[in-house]
DNA sequence: TTTTACATCACCAATTTTGGTGATATACTT
DNA sequence: AAGTATATCACCAAAATTGGTGATGTAAAA
């Protein structure tokens, strides 16, 4: 009898975790070594259980598929990832490709396309749904991406001090406001703030809450 | 050998269509008669095949859940109806059980609870997961919910020329720019300004776009 | 008819933001 | 060692926002 591949699955959606067990119960070649409702000590457990595949979605409590991904090349895992989202923003799929995962599939596919990526995965080749193949293609066709190409270059230039007096602006306080919360200069404040402005192209800080809602660089709650 | 209890799958994810199916095959009181991945024809195709309950997402292409539980009403289908979302918005919830769904889960849920919710609206009672129950309890104890009503209150008191301002403040236009684009002197776009932030509570143009995104007053494309 | 709501505008003072330039220190690359 | 990126701060002037009060005309509602 040979090895099964050993799968972990992690999803927020216990109702998706139940079906695939279920799905991958009908087939011999795979056993489902564990499973998680959260990223939080994800990257342990995977270790632990000596899982081959890692089945997971990018939304989840505590910790984001994006955060894990970064979590395992940092740690040099070998355990193969493939990501399970209900987006195929094109964006997401670059990054997690540039991130190490081996696969992604939407949760549109079909339950036996899992199987065929599971299979593909483990003998180290990658595995993508058509409908992200599309984007894939896409990305390194269209110019109808120019803007969000051009939008995503001026977000990788925002540095860690950037983002985070962004997100003060975001909830409404003032330079004085912030400069007093970080413990900082208001003119290092509005330093930042005219820096950001120069970066995102935009007029003022409305233009900023609007570059970051509309790009998710913050989260609209509290 | 009795009846079997005949369910519909309602859910534009297709892998967690499948991984109901898994789960629900393993239950000989349960079969499964039919399912689709959006909202067209869903209506009729429940109708045909005589189905007992039907489980349905709210997010769905073409026709969402909401639509369809109208149609139900208008149509006055017996067939029993179990949401399964991803959400778990009080209004949301108190809108499906208006609509007359007699049972909500979240897709938190453990797949058991499908098998006991179903089990539970086939012999006429609702069924609740337990995260939905404390949802609605803070409908009735207005806790959570009375952020949500005053925003809405506020919301219908701005007028269309309010609303019409915050449209352009929103595309980054200064009280200038507005006052050229209508016409009308820079100092009444203030005013409109000021009345806005009276109404909806907040402390700068800032808050007004966020307040507006938030409510989906405005749309964030061009 | 009186009241209320709406849109309009003005004036004012205090504060904030915007848009520059320039400087320093630290850390990291090449 | 020189260059680059980052975070820090200062100073300045112009422009915009904010927070008031008060006033007018119009239209709709009580």
């Amino acid at each position: 009898m040979e090895t099964k591949i050993k799968i972990h699955l992690a999803d927020d959606h216990q109702v998706l975790i139940d079906g695939l067990l279920a799905v991958l119960k009908t087939n011999p070649l795979f056993e489902v070594v564990g499973f998680s409702l959260d990223g939080e000590g994800l990257v342990d457990r995977v270790a632990e259980n000596d899982a081959h595949v890692l089945i997971m979605d990018i939304n989840m409590p505590e910790k984001d598929g994006i955060q894990v991904l970064r979590e395992f090349s940092e740690k040099g895992f070998t355990c193969k990832v493939i990501i399970l989202s209900s987006y195929d923003d094109p964006k997401l799929i670059k990054e997690v490709i540039k991130l190490g995962a081996s696969g992604y599939l939407t949760k549109q596919s079909a339950g036996e396309s899992i199987l065929d990526a599971i299979m593909a995965v483990y003998e180290g080749k990658q595995y993508f749904s058509s409908n992200i193949k599309d984007k894939i293609f896409d990305i390194f066709t269209e110019n109808n991406h120019r803007e969000a190409l051009k939008a995503e270059d001026a977000i990788a230039n925002i540095t860690t001090r950037e983002l985070e007096i962004l997100g003060y602006i975001c909830e409404e306080k003032s330079g004085r406001d912030i400069g007093e919360l970080l413990n900082i200069s208001p003119n290092t404040v509005e330093t930042h703030r005219k820096n950001l402005m120069k970066k995102l192209k935009v007029k003022s800080s409305v233009g900023l809450v609007l570059f970051a809602t509309k790009h998710n660089l913050i989260n609209l709650n509290q």
